[in-house]
DNA sequence: TTCTAATTAAGAATGATTCCTAATAGGTAG
DNA sequence: CTACCTATTAGGAATCATTCTTAATTAGAA
């Protein structure tokens, strides 16, 4: 995705973010990367850039990134963050056996204006993920 | 959840596991506990049942449960997990001020059947939920 | 009542993430 | 072009929910 890649530079500078090196490649190696990375593969891959970049670096851009709503962050309290650089609500199915995790794009939600008429809260995020086997890992399962 | 509280024993009882004293404290804790208690929670809670009941107690017990599929684990990086002896699939409306967790039944879900047809992916578990903030919190909101 | 495997208590270990501090380097002003 | 200021970075320590380890205890069967 160069537009994206373009698209959070643009962003950055525009609010007067400093176009460090490091901040370079992350951006570089995250929007042309489709498998939801972690920080640590982040970390990783940078590394082969720039060995001296440091993990402290690489949180302290992703949350950066997630602040400014360029990134978004899916959380797992039992295995490292993913992070990804398309920020469009979506559903993601995550794969236990691989890890791999796949965007579904129409799937039908329940809109933060609805639920608020149902229940009075106001929403202003979601997370909507099924949890199983992919296709590859489905026919290797026991 | 009188009732959930006994079927929970029941199953306990007949898959041959031993009714302790501080397995059923905690089970009467978790089934009458609207509020999604945190291991934490159900810990201080036991406390003051059975102040000798160790933070690794809960913890074995909780993933028993959770592996008889007797209760439901939320799970998040930033926060302890929270508990719900409630199985059945739901959305869960988080508010991000107070950390309250309020259920929503009645919301429309693609079924695994759907998502295994539209892509493959063989899913066995949901999660869906909307972060934002609560009718109460709502008004203090900035 | 005895026996034994399951359960418990206590505390150490884990590991992703955050925090802290001093050194470094964008990028603006002069 | 140069110097400076402040944001950023590197490195490592700290955090903390959870898991793991081990030895002692106990529920429930015989």
């Amino acid at each position: 995705m160069k537009d994206n890649k373009d698209f959070i530079i643009e962003r950055l500078k525009e609010k007067g973010y400093k176009l460090t090196r490091q901040r370079l490649d992350l951006i570089d190696i995250i929007s042309g990367n489709k498998t939801h990375p972690s920080a640590r593969d982040l970390l990783i891959e940078a590394r082969k850039r720039n060995p001296s970049i440091s993990s402290s670096t690489v949180y302290y851009t992703l949350s950066l990134l997630k602040h400014e709503e360029l990134i978004k962050e899916i959380e797992f309290y039992d295995k490292p963050n993913r992070y990804d650089s398309v920020t469009a609500q979506h559903v993601n199915l995550i794969c236990r056996k691989c890890g791999r995790i796949e965007d579904l794009e129409d799937a039908p939600l329940l809109s933060f204006n609805e639920i608020s008429k149902k229940t009075g809260f106001e929403a202003d995020d979601i997370r909507y993920e099924y949890y199983g086997y992919c296709k590859e890992c489905k026919k290797a399962k026991k």
